[in-house]
DNA sequence: AAAGGTATTAAACAGTTGTTTAAAAATTCA
DNA sequence: TGAATTTTTAAACAACTGTTTAATACCTTT
């Protein structure tokens, strides 16, 4: 009985990937501190044994989630192609809409991280969404000095703080989820609505605001 | 021995003022739920029993701290005088500049309401925190609407998404203060150094993308 | 100084937490 | 089939949670 856990490869059975989903919806509704495991336990219908069983502790299944949907979102973002045939201004738009989407498809887990990410002392965890951090802020930097040398964006943009606008905005959109869905009159529940609602607007809009940030402004 | 937390009205006295100040910087530190009142009362230096003496209970105490800083910011914002001699684009620079100085003053719980939003079940916190948000877009809806009659900002501007743009970027920043400190190589410890550095940086940036969000193209 | 109310204390309370145990069931493999 | 391994279970564990208790100390006010 040795216990697979121990593997920092991360590949993961069915049944750990049952209990971690059912764990990540916790996490993301109440908050890591506020889901017992027998709240994830009963969620994923297996004994509470088998949480420390098949991961270790409670700290270590959250550190599970976080390596998967780390994993996962990092390969999507690499996804993002830069082809040739698009002027700088449609890669920066890509890219936005490519982050919308994938945050959205994984809202769960990306709730739970910006909610965690400030009281985090898990060197794995926090390494982890360092690393994400650096990959967006990289994908961003390159698309932004194609533009520059073309000479349709401004040069010597803080991108750093760009970021901060790019993903505080799409954070802030689903962290007050339910304020939101009170000022377009759509109901808390239905999570369908709110994502066809909100996803179309954020896209319409960060395009616009990165884009006028970044054209020089005449020529 | 009546009890003074049953009051509405919220004024408190010196001992309650203090243990709110000790219990609101941990809660902003290491979240409500992982934070014990045994850890308030010592960091706060009276007897555990005096949380419950004094608020009531744990979630009362939270409530408290809610109706004071919430009191609190709603006074500062009300503070902004719409003077008649400033452009629209010069009021949209002093509400953003205010929010920013009022947030960055009361940092600690605006980590907390922040983080705590999303988890939020009770209603005085969150009609707390709904008053707070409307009044925040009521104020940059004049002072759009301003701008908009004198024909240099755009009309029809979706002004829930933009303040979405305002507050995520803000939150963002102090979400990610460890991240951030390690991008412009600040000690992680020295939080004044980190203020210094990034509210300049956020008002800026800020007021750049806004104005260059409502500006109309032409003319 | 005495009385009466308030503030503070250490201890106890009952409930919940994450984790472990040791036995039982299920599965695998020869 | 039968032995060995892995998975699942209910129960027990100790530690910690927020809250209450009952006694004591501290202040006022008379």
């Amino acid at each position: 009985m040795w216990w697979k856990f121990l593997k920092v490869t991360a590949t993961f059975t069915q049944k750990q990937l049952e209990i971690m989903e059912s764990a990540v919806k916790l996490f993301a509704g109440k908050g890591f501190d506020n889901t017992s495991v027998r709240d994830i336990a009963k969620a994923a219908d297996v004994n509470v044994a088998m949480i420390s069983y098949y991961f270790g502790s409670k700290e270590k299944l959250l550190e599970a989630i976080f390596i998967k949907y780390v994993t996962t979102m990092r390969g999507k973002l690499e996804e993002i192609v830069f082809a040739h045939d698009v002027t700088p201004a449609e890669k920066i738009d890509r890219i936005i809409e490519t982050y919308i989407d994938t945050i959205a498809a994984n809202r769960h887990f990306h709730l739970l991280m910006v909610r965690e990410q400030g009281v985090m002392k898990n060197k794995v965890m926090y390494d982890g969404v360092k690393s994400l951090k650096l990959k967006n802020t990289s994908l961003i930097k390159s698309a932004i000095k194609a533009g520059a040398k073309a000479g349709i964006f401004k040069k010597n943009v803080d991108i750093t703080i760009l970021a901060l606008t790019v993903f505080g905005t799409i954070n802030q959109a689903f962290n007050t989820q339910r304020f939101l869905c009170e000022q377009y009159r759509i109901d808390p529940d239905n999570e369908a609505e709110f994502l066809k609602v909100i996803i179309p607007r954020l896209k319409v809009h960060l395009k616009a605001v990165v884009r006028s940030y970044l054209l020089v402004a005449d020529k």
